[in-house]
DNA sequence: CTGTTAGCGCCTTCAC
DNA sequence: GTGAAGGCGCTAACAG
């Protein structure tokens, strides 16, 4: 392995003109230029470890995430991988587990090994004592999700995009519109955004003079969304308008909806959250938003942020843009 | 932060001794219990910047995976999380892009710092001189993919599947059956998954004595397939059986099926291959793979390898399980 | 601007 | 069984 030590010895400089070189420090610039060729010559890249230990930096950033397999979170970790990337960064991977089994874990782990140099959250609501136990480490600390004091934050503005999707129905006409999501305690039940949504669908509904429906709580699946839609098609005030609390939950009232022999937007209209993938095959409107976009402000501000700490905190809300598709149609006639 | 040093004063010991108490080293084993109590008592955890410079060794495995928002990378993913941790190994991740934009990067990424104790890729064809570029690293490697020379891999046996689908849909009394999947060339081209499954269709066809219809050439989204099948079911001679590359064409083609007033299965029979989450609610006939499990393979073997390399490179095949569900009936009357 | 000198925290011979 | 000393590769004062 070619070393410092290497690259100064050939250059004919020592080894500290040769780090200042290579990096930032105040050298001339025919030395600069010199051991750089050299040093490409030799395809000498520092230690990491070396690096790590003298400077105190590792060059990583740490997440901690639930359990990827949600098109949510995996689309979120893509453009964080880009971002990252683009920042030179190595991105360390800490996952909840299924169940969040490792939830605990999580936290000390980060705690013990101090090997990043900052670290984020993303897709569930952080405990006051999780919080602080992020804010003990002393590095930048970042999180997708909700309003939480003392980390920077960002989300999709979940409460508006629960109003927008429920105004979209609203104008078309239909009053009686009914809220699925929002799911029972479980040891997994990290999310807040469908609360925020489920507000926005209130909120909208009392601008209105409307009275909301019971909600359907259910958890966030196709499947759990279809069993719970057969049910509700199935009693005698069957629901005409839907608001999801997200896509696969649409989707799952939209298949429930065909075997019950209901037509989409006809019978039923229905609108998510998300614009899924899946979304456009279902004819699906729905209110978008991109994690992946998200992921890129949070590991930019991170990047920033172990330059050169500012100390905000605030939460950023993203706006939502509806994006209508097939499945809402106009209220059936009173 | 307290060091090996803090811990070595406090317990009236020598550095090293210190060292050897908490690793392996030779020590009495009041000692040994002794220096134990103090390092828990200080919170004490080696510097992993440390470590990896005396010793050479890094504690992570680092992975080079195409984008995670498809269900198999983001499950694959989960389950190498989580065996991982129970190695105790960190997990570093490196992302190709979305069209592999960054796939050239990848590998030069891990031979530059050499900071990762073992590397894998999953869910793309390695080209040989990836292959060539990764044992360069001179540290274990791995790979979740097809049968590649000279790296040991593990992935669903698909040409199996392929033939365990088609043999489904013969076994209910279909005998003209089209095989949908296996995208045209683009940048992300990298799998070969889709080729060997139509492979063990064709075969299975030939062992029949059938013979098969050409194949739909699609990429893998429900999108795509949905407007493919669009195309395929407004045909003359419209597909009565069909086997799709994924779950996720399957559900393009059921969808496609529904909106062009055919039923499943009664007008159309459809098997999938993966078990998708949401195959369940789609009523799916489909053969099953589990990549959380396929992880776990990986990152055992990785983590005995690092410890004591076998220099295995064999390809294990893993085999597939059928799942009956509702979307194949018998076939029409002829 | 450049070279010398100390460490960063740990492991590992080598003596004892 | 234990301690002392050296080194892993790099950066950061400190002199010059």
């Amino acid at each position: 392995m070619v070393t410092l030590a290497d690259v100064a010895r050939r250059a004919g400089v020592s080894k500290s003109t040769a780090s200042r070189a290579l990096s930032d420090g105040r050298v001339s610039a025919a030395t600069r230029e010199h051991v750089l060729r050299i040093a490409a010559e030799l395809h000498y890249v520092a230690s990491p470890a070396a690096v790590s230990l003298a400077t105190g930096r590792t060059g990583t950033i740490g997440a901690i995430v639930p359990a990827f397999d949600t098109w949510y979170t995996a689309t979120l970790i893509r453009g964080i991988a880009h971002a990252a990337l683009r920042h030179d960064f190595d991105l360390l991977l800490f996952e909840l587990g299924e169940h969040g089994e490792h939830r605990d874990r999580a936290f000390d782990h980060f705690r013990r090994r101090r090997h990043v140099d900052a670290v984020f959250s993303a897709n569930f609501a952080l405990t006051r004592r999780e919080v602080g136990a992020l804010r003990d480490l002393g590095i930048p600390v970042g999180a997708i999700g909700g309003p939480t004091p003392g980390i920077r934050t960002w989300c999709l503005d979940d409460e508006a995009a629960g109003r927008l999707a429920t105004q979209h129905l609203l104008g078309r006409g239909h009053r009686d519109i009914l809220f699925a999501g929002g799911r029972p305690e479980e040891p997994l039940a990290m999310y807040v955004a469908e609360e925020a949504r489920h507000a926005g669908y209130l909120s909208a509904l009392r601008s209105a003079g409307l009275a909301p429906r019971p909600r359907r709580a259910l958890l966030p699946t196709v499947a759990a969304a279809k069993e719970d839609a057969a049910a509700a098609f199935a009693a005698d005030d069957r629901p005409r308008a839907v608001v999801a609390a997200s896509d696969e939950i649409a989707m799952g009232y939209v298949l429930a909806a065909r075997e019950a022999g209901l037509s989409v937007p006809a019978d039923v209209s229905v609108v998510g959250v998300d614009d899924h993938p899946h979304a456009a095959a279902f004819d699906l409107t729905t209110v978008q938003q991109d994690p992946a976009e998200q992921g890129r402000l949070l590991i930019d501000w991170l990047a920033g942020e172990i330059d050169e700490p500012s100390g905000e905190r605030q939460h950023t809300a993203l706006a939502p843009v509806l994006v209508a598709r097939g499945s809402v149609g106009p209220a059936p006639a009173a």
